[in-house]
DNA sequence: GTTAGCACTCATGTATAACGAGTGCTAAAT
DNA sequence: ATTTAGCACTCGTTATACATGAGTGCTAAC
């Protein structure tokens, strides 16, 4: 469909404009090294690649920028795979030399690790913890009518939650039950948790605690209530240095966007393995339609996904960006495998 | 010093800057019910006032707007007390009927609340935990290289960390220590854990543990980790929305200061009790020379503290500001207050 | 098929003028 | 002695015109 020449002069057009910012004209690209030709031949070559979609004009006498349709292809079938300096291997290198025992810690990190090598915005999608098993279980009394359930998961991962009680609860009963709660459901996964919730544990409580109704509820909140996915973003501010983004009013849309987890989670939760591109308006949110989002899967043990992402303008260093996200999320996998394994011989 | 026309009329100004963000003509100020005198009389009057310094004008032939003098001596002379809207208090009054039993949620929802009740930032300083007491210690083998450690205070508060156990400590001891300590600390206040740390817990160490220095080092660290205060911030989009934070620099400069914790966190953490009003270069850093910072305290129980803050341009409804953030400090201590009662008379 | 040449387009930048909100000052009115 | 009306003046804002230059499309020559 394309001739060589074609592709190679809209390789180097949003090789250019990626750096630049600028709309590239036709004596800018002849005068380029690989390109051979006189500016009159790429200036009908480039007409034919707006004709074809590829590239589009910001007014009739200017120099071409990449369409949305020209970025597509670019990262289908063009862009050179990208060399990661290797400052920026050991800076990811060091961020898992911490060895820290928490993935929330090794997720923030890496979050930040991200926004800080590539300037654009990095969310990521902490882990769906629905595979994980629990640990242990416990309420710890705080006052006479105040307690905290505390739930630990084989991934280190703790959630707790403060309750008062009601009155009509005997704390005694609740202890026991909690003991019983304990032998019964460890090495559960949250997952079967919910499901044995309604079943196994509520008969547990009707045998075992005079106003079962009202423990069950109170017990259900503390367990079940923290278990959607963390979002950690970093590099908010790095949007605004983006040339792009001079419209204060785009700006703070798009920010708000991402501060607002219900948003952005569901977007990155559906993503399918391996790296995902979406440019400009392939993107479902208003707000990020002059934006690309790339995103990459990792896995904590066996199944459970999560997902990291970089948001950056549509002219956005995809060479580079989906290297490293490579390189990171193989990073987060083997840090995350180790854990697991550890975990899987001892059990 | 200044008669009593001359104070309305800077009133006047004041009151109309801070709605229009225009600055005021003569004209405008003597069409205004509240005052009676000719265009002409107001403009002698402001000369006056801009020359002691009250007031100053964008350029020659412009209307006055205040000085960081002048909003200076409406703060704390001139301005009225501002009556909030009863449907702004329910929303308030909402925020703290959830009964949310742990402190770190109460305070993220009373950021939220004020955020969105004022459309400034918000920036609340949790409380600091070293008067709270420990009520339990915990270390639970995730497999035989790792563990998490969970500590618990009296105010529900929970603090955990993953960490690997090192192949020259015997897990068995561990738990033993871990027992022991439980015992010895259970009511200590975390200020004195810092300080029993060095003396009692190495000495337990030193009898009870094989390699005890190794042990000291991850039991201190586990422990004494995430004791900084935690920043918890609303409304950052809000900044943008300020007709006077047009220029992206400027905002990006003042959101990355917010964004960093060691930056901030000093500054609200060194208030005194009481409201505090920061108005522009009154300010430490930098970013929030245009800015005014409005601080306030509220207390856990009967000693910690923690500042609640809102971040908005000098021309700030100042008035508005201190009347919500004295009626949400009020809810606040009056929560943590009878949370912390509960657990008095429970020891 | 490629390229030199040229007329044309349009964003950007600069100079100029008209407009109007608002001031300072003076002189008249109270 | 105050207060106010009147008026010249200032300066930011907006509009207009014009020059500049980067870049194009097209034609004709190579």
């Amino acid at each position: 469909m394309l001739t060589e020449r074609q592709l190679l002069i809209l390789q180097v057009i949003i090789d250019d404009f990626i750096q630049s910012a600028q709309p590239v004209g036709s004596r800018a690209i002849s005068k380029k090294d690989e390109v051979t030709y006189s500016s009159a031949t790429i200036r009908n070559e480039m007409a034919d690649l707006e004709e074809m979609g590829f590239l589009q004009k910001t007014h009739s006498s200017s120099g071409r920028i990449p369409s949305e349709k020209g970025y597509r292809f670019y990262v289908d079938h063009l862009m050179a795979p990208f060399r990661l300096s290797d400052r920026d291997l050991e800076t990811i290198q060091d961020t898992f030399n911490d060895h820290l025992m928490e993935y929330e810690k090794v997720v923030q990190k890496s979050a930040e690790v991200l926004s800080e090598l590539t300037n654009y915005t990095s969310i990521i999608l902490g882990p769906e913890v629905y595979e994980t098993r629990l640990k242990q279980l416990q309420i710890i009394p705080l006052s006479s009518h105040s307690a905290v359930a505390i739930l630990v998961t084989n991934t280190g991962h703790v959630q707790h939650r403060s309750f008062s009680i009601p009155v009509d609860i005997d704390p005694a009963d609740l202890e026991t039950t909690v003991n019983l709660l304990n032998e019964r459901l460890h090495g559960v996964s949250l997952l079967e948790l919910n499901e044995k919730m309604q079943t196994e544990v509520l008969d547990l409580l009707k045998k075992h605690t005079r106003n079962y109704k009202n423990a069950y509820e109170y017990i259900k909140a503390a367990l079940l209530d923290d278990q959607h996915a963390q979002l950690y973003v970093s590099g908010k501010t790095n949007i605004m240095s983006q040339p792009e983004f001079k419209d204060i009013d785009k700006i703070r849309s798009l920010l708000s966007v991402i501060e607002q987890e219900h948003q952005i989670a569901p977007i990155l939760r559906k993503n399918a393995d391996g790296i995902q591109v979406s440019i400009g308006r392939e993107n479902e949110l208003e707000a990020m339609r002059d934006c690309s989002l790339i995103t990459a899967t990792y896995s904590v043990g066996n199944e459970q996904m999560g997902t990291i992402a970089l948001l950056g303008p549509t002219r956005m260093e995809y060479s580079k960006v989906i290297s490293l996200l490579n390189v990171l999320s193989g990073h987060m996998n083997k840090t995350f495998r180790t854990w697991y394994e550890i975990d899987e011989y001892r059990k």
